[in-house]
DNA sequence: AAAGAAATGTGACCTTGTCACAGAAAGAAA
DNA sequence: TTTCTTTCTGTGACAAGGTCACATTTCTTT
């Protein structure tokens, strides 16, 4: 089991061909049961995980887990309620991924990491916005050039600033 | 929360334009805590769910559930269980939705309701299809046309035979 | 039979993922 | 500095599958 110290790390699902999906990321402070599927036979799929920046993890190894679940009631229903609260996310994740248009997906990313940084520069790669919105790169390119055309971004080399994020929100 | 006595209950998220993404199914014997959002506070997220044929459930009232959550630590536990089997359902699903394509999802889902049902005549409709695999009528209508083309499926209003299994599982 | 409803067929179009490169910018090595 | 290499980004062609708008067909009901 994971705790998070300090950076990021992306939890995402992979497919056979190479596909990822991305489930969720976890912050500073942030505990993450999925990687305790051996503890937890509920959980009957894999994920994968990813720092996206240099990060500070505690892990809790699957033994000490799974003896502290077996002795103590509250302690296993802690890990359910964790496993619950992760199911709630993917929720998140899956709505954005299968009912929303790129265009809104990418604007509403963009207007999160701006939130979540506090810059409106936001310093990433067209692939990583990719993976983290579960689209292609060159989907992300196109889209953010059509983005850079209407004025409501200004484009850089690993680096995107937003210049009209009123316009973006109403996406 | 639901106690499945006889039938078929379709559980599926709901966009705003209409579209639908199947989860999971529930069966006789089966209990379901999705619809107890209101008690279990980490789900944040709705579903929507549908009988597929007459059905019978037992339905265990909200407050009753969450009376019982309080005062007994073991029902907490076991409602939290409940949810992370769903969790896996969900995943299971989507790794369909995300990573196969329109023709194996199909082809699958024909053989698993042969198999659940013990006939190779499937008696539903294009659109029940479509739900179930959370795909478009249109699409599935030609997809099947091709199966039946390639003499994979025999097609009739409201009903397809299968007629080379080995084929469809080799997709 | 006639009418209506339900199921299916079809073509056109759009979005987005995929593939295959080409060009540009930044860093590293010389 | 020049050159080489790596990392980004841009672009065109294509395919899968969802959406829309109807046309047809088949079954039910009256």
């Amino acid at each position: 089991m994971l705790f998070v110290l300090s950076g990021e790390i992306r939890t995402y699902l992979l497919s056979e061909e190479g596909r990822e999906v991305t489930l969720f990321r976890l912050y500073p402070g942030e505990l993450c049961v999925l990687s305790a599927s051996c503890v937890i036979s509920q959980i009957t799929f894999d994920t994968q995980m990813t720092a996206g920046s240099d990060t500070d993890v505690l892990i809790i190894p699957a033994n000490v887990i799974a003896a502290l679940k077996e002795k103590n009631l509250y302690v296993r229903c802690f890990l359910y309620e964790l496993a619950t609260k992760r199911f709630s996310d993917v929720m998140w994740a899956m709505q954005q991924i299968m009912f929303k248009g790129l265009d809104r997906r990418l604007a509403e990313f963009l207007l999160a990491e701006a939130e979540r940084t506090g810059s409106d520069t936001i310093r990433m790669t067209h692939e990583q916005i990719a993976q983290h919105i579960s689209s292609a790169r060159e989907a992300v390119a196109r889209m953010l050039k059509g983005f850079s055309e209407d004025g409501l971004v200004e484009l850089r080399r690993g680096a995107i600033t937003l210049r009209d994020k009123n316009r973006l929100n109403r996406l």
